[in-house]
DNA sequence: CTGAAAGCGCTTACAG
DNA sequence: CTGAAAGCGCTTACAG
């Protein structure tokens, strides 16, 4: 590998100059700039990126960890992160925690220890204690959480408003003449679905229709996502036959319930209307098409990371940074499975 | 940041005596050893990976250039590599090239200045040139490809055999009676396109079918892949009203087509019958569900970061290391879209 | 405009 | 068993 010192060395000046003058530094001379330009192109050589980071103390380098790579929105988030930093000279380098406490922390542990500029995380739905979170702020590296953040946590933030979402993917139920309306939850835990069912309740309510808690199911939401779909359809019908209408927590889930429904000669939506969360791209493809919450994976990305770059640049001139908190908005996609 | 040289200070010993009794090395005293690693525990030590990658001249990191994230076989691949790679002690930084060769060639360059350990692609599309490939090879950083590879590169792959698939999806199709079989295929560069591509042919063949080439239609297979399986689905209605059976380069094309024929009242599999390729979660929750080949994305991701490593650990002790090509198995999932 | 020198924080061959 | 010293390849404050 080329360094400075062999190009220093084939035009007989300093490395002192030959780095200057790769560095666009003012104070070489146009002749020696060209040379030493010249010089390098010609042996291909390539700045040791070790030896900067350790000079520069940063690695141009962000962490990303993600519960689940393979689904249709997480891997969306990705990709805008990806294509944002790229464009910023960053390059990312992802963790998958799938879902564990456990393993977060350790990979959080991990990327500090890799000195990464900045870290993006959406929590795992285990993730109750935070402590893992505020190490990090308290090393000062850059933080932003998205999509499935800890409110607690003092960084900044990109989420959506799944209250407001939830609440209209229920008004819609209620819109199209649904009058007993079942809800398929996530787990206990993460924020998201916690204000989805609130957004749930808060509609019912809002519209004079009783709140009743045994029809609300609640699913895991991990691997098993579509069979949970599928049991808690099997349960409802069994123990609620007059439900006409189901806001469900995720799309994957929906598709399940409805595959069961379909399944038992129930039909969609003239039986019971669904309305689902995220917009798969599977959501318009299945028959009956899925009504659900477009959720904007990619501009989550893309802003995530801005939000990150934007801290690592303040923090790097030492100047002050607020964190700021994006809400990202969300359209009801009506397809054929609320059809009234 | 603690470093060495303050736990040094702190017990009144050298820099070099704490960096070995860190580093497990015997010529210690257990006194020291013990006195030391509690004193780095207690003020939170962590080694300055940018200064260790100086010195040792490895990152830990690895580099993976995909042609696209959002997709669900590669994130399945994605998933396999870095479950493995973190078990080995590695972080992997992750490029997508958009099916662009350009984009493609910037990243390669990229990967290799910022000095990753190891490089995993999987090519665009449109790559035919391999200049950027055989640089990584120059420059004596291991390199690994899958899925859609260049046969003329030297270095390990892990592919599955695209031709033997295809001839099991195509000898499918006769067997259960089709007569005149179509075949979408993907752009005419990536290996895998045209493996498949001959699979078919040579199934037809074999069998005593008539080969007739205005009966193969092309996609691209990027984005927009879904409507290109409408439009061609619209093209072979009017043009190849007898066609009884199609074999689809890939699932989202194969639905994109399913979704075109239902609409104009053609039945499947009565009318035609319908094989994609690998396996998307999506194909089995469809309606008809769709028979395809399941392409095994997460062990090829497993086996790729494992060849990777063999490779890097090789070249580490610089002993002898020959390029493997491994071949996995892919069956063909039958489903109601070939049901006869 | 040029360059000698210090230093980033480690690792390791070598001397004692 | 311990440590002084060299060196990885850069960057940059400083002197001239």
């Amino acid at each position: 590998m080329v360094t400075l010192k062999q190009i220093a060395e084939e035009l007989g000046i300093s490395i002192t100059t030959v780095s200057k003058a790769l560095k666009e530094y003012p104070d070489v001379s146009k002749k020696t700039r060209k040379l030493v330009r010249e010089t390098a192109s010609m042996l291909n050589y390539k700045p040791n990126s070790f030896a900067v980071n350790l000079r520069t103390r940063e690695s141009k380098t962000i962490g990303l960890i993600i519960p689940v790579i393979v689904h249709h929105f997480f891997s969306s988030v990705i990709k805008g992160i990806i294509e944002q930093a790229e464009k910023k000279g960053y390059l990312v380098i992802i963790l998958q925690s799938n879902e564990s406490y456990e393993l977060e922390k350790k990979q959080v542990d991990l990327l500090l220890s890799k000195r990464v500029d900045g870290i993006l995380i959406s929590l795992a739905n285990g993730t109750a204690d935070f402590k893992h979170l505020n190490d990090v702020i308290e090393n000062e590296t850059p933080l932003v959480m998205f999509d499935k953040i800890a409110k607690m946590v003092k960084c900044s933030k990109v989420i959506i408003d799944d209250r407001k979402a939830s609440y209209k993917a229920t008004q819609h139920l209620i819109d199209i003449g649904c009058k007993r309306i079942a809800h398929f939850r996530g787990p206990l835990l993460p924020q998201n679905s916690i204000d989805r069912f609130l957004g749930y309740k808060k509609a019912l309510l809002d519209n004079g229709l009783e709140y009743d808690s045994s029809l609300v199911y609640i699913c895991e939401c991990g691997d098993m996502s579509f069979e949970e779909g599928k049991l808690n359809a099997q349960k409802l019908l069994k123990e609620h036959k007059d439900v006409d209408g189901i806001f469900i927590n995720t799309d994957l889930v929906a598709i399940g319930a409805m595959t069961e429904f379909m399944k038992q000669g129930v039909r969609i939506p003239e039986d019971i209307s669904i309305v689902g969360f995220s917009n798969w791209f599977m959501a318009s493809v299945i028959s009956p098409s899925l009504t659900t919450i477009n959720q904007p994976g990619l501009e989550m990305g893309i802003n995530a990371f801005k939000l990150l770059y934007k801290e690592i640049k303040k923090k790097k001139k030492n100047s002050d940074f607020s964190f700021k908190e994006l809400v990202l908005d969300t359209d009801l996609v009506i397809r054929e499975s609320t059809k009234n």
